[in-house]
DNA sequence: AAAATTTGCTGAAACCTTTCACTTCTGATC
DNA sequence: GATCAGAAGTGAAAGGTTTCAGCAAATTTT
């Protein structure tokens, strides 16, 4: 059923019925109504791939992220969908995983869909196939990750939050303070953990006060992990404070040191990054960085939908959000 | 550019291209990769559009949940995700949030998408759309929800777990408790509370001792909300425990019952529903009833499975499984 | 009244893939 | 040497929508 068959029920043809469809008032209201009972009687539904066939780009815009599962891209695919919705766009959300094979997986799909945009958390770094596909006439805008000039791009300077949740413990008297995240190759966690370092040297301690322990994911099980290795460190070696890559890891970490019977912040003091709903109800209210989650997901969807309009002429840009410390009882006893 | 342009640069017809993409074993060695090299070259991507207006059907699943905030959700999808993968299946995830005219506008979505299948999380009643839906051939599997044997459906006993949920708290010397969920339009919510009002009878307790708050939605901004209501009842009428109808509820309750001072479970016993990963990281761990989430995502992907594949021969099935409280310290001080 | 413009509608062409009946060729069998 | 079977490849048709040049009628302008 199609087209072909209303315009014959509401003897019309069915260039009048794409014209109800599609610019309704080019159409003799008389017509239209007929054209509409036709469509109801029929129960006709437009066909979508056709629409997209003959278009050449599809109405739908691929978010790529790290961690459905993480609170923080849930919030942002939230700002993503409600700027989306506002230009009749829809959003396929995909989880990524952290692994580059998933990544590469959806981009291959999201480019045989013909996909209006991507709004991409790249695993690592950007890849060839990402460029190909820039290069290719679809707009890509990496989100939560800066870029150089020749991207459009939305992040948070983590590198600052990182000197904010670091400079934070420093000022409550910690002076062997624990970095937890990982891999590494993840730009957000290397970012912070620069952060960490600049703190640490601006308020003139030594390079190995800072301990790295590198987590192999940003999730709730290996933050409990990590308690098994600073409970393994010597006690002069181990630190008085953690800063936790993410709120994920921190409120694993604050559950298993609670399950030790040790206090929070007393024995360690604990801050966490992106202040998802879950770090004020936790445990100890947990201290974290905070990121404009639903705002990051509009700007960059934004940034999208100029790229898309200005096709030719646009210029790439880059918006960097600033971070905030939220000050909460896990450093603050 | 299109497998015609493929063929033209291997040398061969358009039909060979598609044996190439689709059976391979099909083309001699010697073609096959003459024709793999020209779509290296030219950097030929298939047009999922066409392959869909003429497959007439496509290779994407829809996923209509209630919230995809709520970890509960996000947990099952991870569940459908990875068993329609193995089909080389991808799933739309989409966001009713609780909203009729999200739901619907998400139904008719994937009507013109002509999905391959829906699950869906109804936010009421099963509509007239879904029931158009589903004979129009599409097949559709109701989630986390019972249903009549005209339809398949994968749940969990709704109404057992809050029997055990409230068993639970009157096994622990409480006679006056409070249900908080809401709205009653859920079905889920519903079927909870009638749980908890067996049990209340089971133990020969008045009625009237289940003091139900609604909520307007199942997050943890009502449940801070409901904080108010409890403490705004006369202390003869207010109960010494509560049975929320999810975490992120409890977890909002927590929060603002501890924000005033009052000790949980001494002051206040709480009881959760879904057994998310922050229920037990959370300021007081919280016991909860579990729901097998990805499992109940794995049952409902087989069952769409098996209702596309069978087309006629189907007979529907309802798989219901059955929740397990898990206790922890927010009701046994 | 004639000319010009607007309004309302038509129908063929294009978008790209897959399928399937058909042809051609190679090698085997009798 | 004729017949047959199987392998490899061909190319037209179908699938549903939108667009656009074009046509006829109605309306306005000159």
């Amino acid at each position: 059923m199609s087209v072909v068959d209303v315009a014959a029920r509401a003897g019309v043809s069915l260039g009048t019925v794409s014209n109800v469809l599609n610019r309704p008032d080019r159409v003799a209201p008389a017509t239209r109504d007929r054209v509409m009972q036709a469509i109801r009687e029929l129960g006709f539904v437009r066909n979508e791939a056709a629409r997209q066939l003959r278009a050449g780009r599809s109405r739908t815009i691929g978010l790529v992220v790290l961690d459905v599962g993480n609170p923080f891209f849930t919030d942002l695919a939230k700002g993503v969908e409600t700027t989306a919705g506002k230009s009749g766009l829809s959003v396929i959300l995909c989880n990524s995983n952290d692994d580059d094979d998933r990544e590469q997986h959806y981009l291959s799909l999201l480019q045989e869909q013909r996909a209006f945009g991507i709004l991409i958390t790249p695993v690592g770094k950007v890849t060839a196939a990402m460029e190909a596909i820039r290069r290719s006439g679809t707009p890509v805008v990496l989100v939560d990750r800066g870029s150089t000039r020749r991207q459009c791009s939305v992040s948070v300077n983590d590198r600052y939050g990182g000197e904010l949740a670091v400079a934070h413990l420093i000022s409550q008297g910690h002076k062997r303070i624990g970095f937890v995240g990982g891999p590494m190759s993840i730009n957000q966690v290397s970012e912070r953990l620069a952060g960490a370092h600049a703190a640490m040297r601006s308020a003139d301690l030594a390079e190995d006060s800072l301990v790295v322990i590198e987590t192999p994911r940003l999730d709730v099980a290996s933050g409990r992990a990590t308690g098994d290795e600073l409970a393994a460190l010597p006690a002069r070696r181990r630190p008085t404070a953690v800063f936790c890559a993410n709120d994920l890891l921190a409120l694993g970490l604050l559950q298993d040191t609670i399950r030790r019977q040790k206090s929070v912040p007393g024995d360690l003091a604990i801050v966490g990054y992106d202040d998802i709903d879950f770090a004020a109800a936790s445990a100890v209210p947990l201290t974290s960085v905070r990121q404009p989650r639903a705002q990051l997901g509009q700007a960059a969807m934004e940034l999208l939908l100029e790229e898309a309009s200005l096709a030719d002429g646009h210029q790439h840009r880059q918006i960097v959000f600033e971070p905030e410390l939220v000050v909460r009882e896990s450093t603050t006893g």
